[in-house]
DNA sequence: CCCCTCTGTTTGACACGTCAATCATATCGA
DNA sequence: TCGATATGATTGACGTGTCAAACAGAGGGG
């Protein structure tokens, strides 16, 4: 099935397309080299240990720790493979199921999760919410919930 | 020189601000792997034909390139000899300066950049500019805007 | 003219993401 | 119970991004 197309954006509305898709890359990868130089933590790092801190015993299931943080289950083995030869966390397998594999904070992640809380959110702090006025950081997440909503809709209803 | 940190984000606006990064990053991919679909690009490959499409005689120096689309020399070194490797570009020494060497966009290139902008722009309309009120649009801009000069800042004053 | 230093570019090592394939176990229906 | 299929997770291949090191040629001072 093809898709209709109707009038292309004009020249302004582009101008603000790049500017925004480019500013919010820029954002992220400033916020992911200050994680990395202050807390030796990449931001999927920082998200893994995240859901385990907050998780019952700290521990999860890999797919619950999949959904909790959106990604694939390929994608968070890659990266649990790797966060495990580092030691922050460990795999045990799942006592209720024998296909499935748990994923634990170590000491050392959890250690390493609260050293780098600080930072991160203070730089979150200076990069984003202080920069915005009170009506654009409003004005964002209104922005980010339509984006969410047409998002779904693209790849929901299969 | 120790960073100061002042009162850390409340509830809401770190609400905002991971449903605003996480919905960023949503839409990146979309859109990357819509790109990819139709015209087995990525958004780096695009960035890279366009800046050359734009160029006098289709050419450009490396350096000049990089800073065109604003990427590190090193990144683009990779990402030209991927796109090399299929035909998209080729590289040519430069005639005035022996060190440099200059990227020449290919006929299958141009071509690949052609088939490429419809689609591209059209779901550029259609999961942004079309989803988006224009006072979110406009709004979009500032907001961009805002976080620039706040990056600017931040890296610039070397 | 030669050396020192800058500049333009490439390279290698490694982390990260995606896709398709694989593997083992669970589970359901005949 | 057995076999087909679904599910949980891992793997391999490959494109992509960053960092630091390597290299080659340009340019300037002695």
């Amino acid at each position: 099935m093809g898709r209709r197309h109707g009038p292309l954006p004009t020249t302004e509305e582009l101008r603000i397309w790049r500017d925004f898709i480019e500013t919010t890359e820029r954002l992220r990868s400033h916020l992911a080299s200050r994680l990395q130089s202050d807390s030796a933590l990449s931001p999927g790092d920082y998200a893994v240990l995240l859901a385990l801190h907050e998780a019952e015993g700290h521990r999860l299931r890999s797919s619950e720790l999949a959904a909790a943080i959106g990604w694939e289950r390929s994608r968070l083995s890659h990266h649990l493979g790797r966060m495990e030869r580092r030691g922050l966390i460990r795999r045990v397998e799942c006592a209720t199921d024998n296909r499935g594999a748990e994923a634990v904070l170590t000491d050392d992640g959890a250690q390493a999760f609260r050293r780098a809380t600080l930072p991160h959110l203070g730089a979150v702090r200076e990069m984003f919410v202080d920069t915005l006025t009170p009506e654009q950081l409003a004005a964002a997440g209104e922005i980010a919930q339509a984006l969410r909503v047409r998002l779904d809709a693209a790849s929901g209803p299969s």
